[in-house]
DNA sequence: GTGAAAGCGCTAACAA
DNA sequence: TTGTTAGCGCTTTCAC
């Protein structure tokens, strides 16, 4: 802000053209009901004087920021950064600037930054849970404030919630489901957290194919990763290779897991896919730079973006918001090398 | 913003304790002449009451936002979201929050998002100017309004600009000498824009380290990257491999490239490192993905963020800023098996 | 230790 | 088409 020598206003552009400030504000919000005359000297003197205009104290009079608040739990990997560039492309469209916090996936974080963010008197909230994340007092109370507040990708357990998530349950459906049609018959999952609506929906979907498919769901198939790293995946992958029988296939929550799983595999000479199936989620950029390049499930994450703040536009104008909306988007299964067993490669839709 | 029920404000506050506003005001800011007795009344009831303070008109009155506005080229990538990360820890623990603005490496974005920023009052503004800048006229308004400006990573051609860069000559330099001593001769660069000082300082790194080591510099080992993509790479190598001899090692500029270049050369089942050495520029978390596992050089890019706040601080407090403080910090080498002809494999310092 | 009053810079009735 | 007036919610002298 400010400092040195006394600020501009508009109060001083009022002065030097013998105008009133009203007049001066109106000429520069460009309203209809100034003439063209004085519209060019204000804009002129604007200019020529470098005036600035003071968005404080607009949005305090106006009751309105223009500033979105965005949520999410990290800016790392491709996911996240690409959701908040559809929301500011869309936003921008709009006159609304996006405002970005990370939480680290900390619910405590993510209280401190609502209230931020609040303070800040943001138009809206748009939100990634953290995965810590169990009450929603916060949350509550930026509706009871009535400023509306967009879930995405994570889908919270609250009533009348509005978001905006992936269909991660057909994804991850689709993804088994090809594995099982490749002849696999022994699939692991390595699975995400459960309290996170994404995770647990692929795990759910995982189980739901294998049955679909009248395989049995075996416990000891499934590993539930503390994280969604490449150690944590090599180290599952490490665990399941000391079981009597291997698997054939591995479907993993995310990408990263199933870089080091991968390693596992190739440390031991066990040949992706020919032996061990692989496939991840998220379609990381990295995914077609393995060898051999991983299946995975792009998110569409962009779009979401987009539709988020389609949403908050909604939201924004109607009434009655809050009562629950949804937007689903389809994710799409990529098929690469480390799932074709048959090793007919197909690059579908890229 | 809110709308519905009428705003909580403190002139409520003090008609239900029967107080003033400035002493509800002190009471909240924990002024020290507040009687505690008074504070506990005040705190107590803006707890029952969710009372949440309005920034905007706080931030108006006292010329002061606390929000700080971060340029960046874009969030894709490891680099840039790194740094950011730094810098919010580094912001936070000084009560300050950061503005994230993207430019897609346009000016023209650039131009308005200092426009955003100004008009939003920020204390601030951090940037990585994107790759089209040339003219730098906005940069010179944020200072001519006495506003903090400190430039990161990109170092721009602007008398006194405050900068936090890493030595891209010293990595670069590090990478070629690595290369020269592990037997290479024939040395090829994947150059990035030459208008940018990071990959400009690498190009000049490269040079020299030739020069110095009595290696002739030849254009035709030297391409010029479109982008920092991963086609414009493997564009890139196939060029080279079109010259009647071969480079026995590339230097990128860039992880990415360097990715497209392996893809290259091992679709011609040309081996790296034996028969091309390669060597990548950021350290990205896929280097360690490939095969082989890609040398590269870390830029410190979280350290970086928190540098960019101290020095922000600093010109905060004092009176005589813009006097063209820079930091510099020291890249790091990360030798890998791409680069390691003589295939001792040491992961140095990691 | 607390209150009264002024004002940050802008916008929006309402008047003229 | 323009001006007058009031006030968004807060902080901060200056009094008492």
């Amino acid at each position: 802000m400010a400092k040195g020598n006394k600020r501009l206003s508009i109060a001083h552009l009022a002065q030097e053209l013998g105008l009133s400030a009203s007049t001066i504000s109106r000429a520069l919000n460009n309203a209809p009901d100034v003439s063209e005359a004085t519209k060019a000297q204000v804009w002129t003197l604007a200019e020529k004087l470098h005036y600035q205009p003071n968005g404080l104290a607009a949005a305090l009079r106006r009751g309105r920021s223009n500033v979105l608040g965005v949520i999410v739990p990290h800016i790392t990997g491709a996911f996240f950064p690409a959701v908040v560039h559809g929301m500011e492309e869309e936003a921008s469209k709009e006159g609304f600037n996006v405002m970005i916090c990370q939480t680290n996936e900390e619910v405590a974080r993510e209280k401190k930054q609502v209230e931020v963010l609040l303070k800040g008197q943001v138009d809206g909230i748009l939100v990634a849970m953290s995965k810590t994340t169990y009450d929603f007092a916060h949350f509550e109370r930026v509706r009871s404030k009535n400023i509306p507040l967009v879930f995405f990708d994570r889908m919270p357990n609250l009533a009348n919630a509005c978001a905006v998530v992936s269909d991660d349950y057909r994804g991850a459906y689709q993804a088994v489901e090809h594995l099982i049609k490749q002849g696999c018959r022994r699939i692991a999952h390595m699975a995400g957290h459960q309290t996170v609506s994404t995770t647990h929906n692929r795990y759910r979907a995982y189980r739901d194919a294998l049955a679909a498919h009248g395989l049995p769901y075996k416990e000891e198939l499934v590993i539930h990763l503390p994280n969604p790293s490449t150690e944590a995946g090599a180290q599952a992958m490490t665990t399941l290779l000391q079981q009597p029988v291997w698997p054939d296939a591995v479907f993993t929550a995310y990408d990263f897991p199933a870089v080091g799983a991968l390693e596992v595999l190739d440390a031991r000479g066990i040949r992706v896919p020919e032996d061990i199936a692989l496939v991840g989620y998220s379609d990381e950029p990295f995914t077609t730079m393995l060898k051999p390049r991983l299946t995975s499930v792009d998110q569409r994450a962009k779009q979401m973006g987009e539709a988020v703040i389609q949403l908050f536009l909604q939201l924004l104008k109607r009434p009655g918001y809050g009562t629950g909306q949804r937007i689903t988007l389809k994710p799409q299964l990529l098929i690469r090398e480390s799932s074709l067993q048959k090793k007919i490669f197909v690059e579908k839709n890229e």
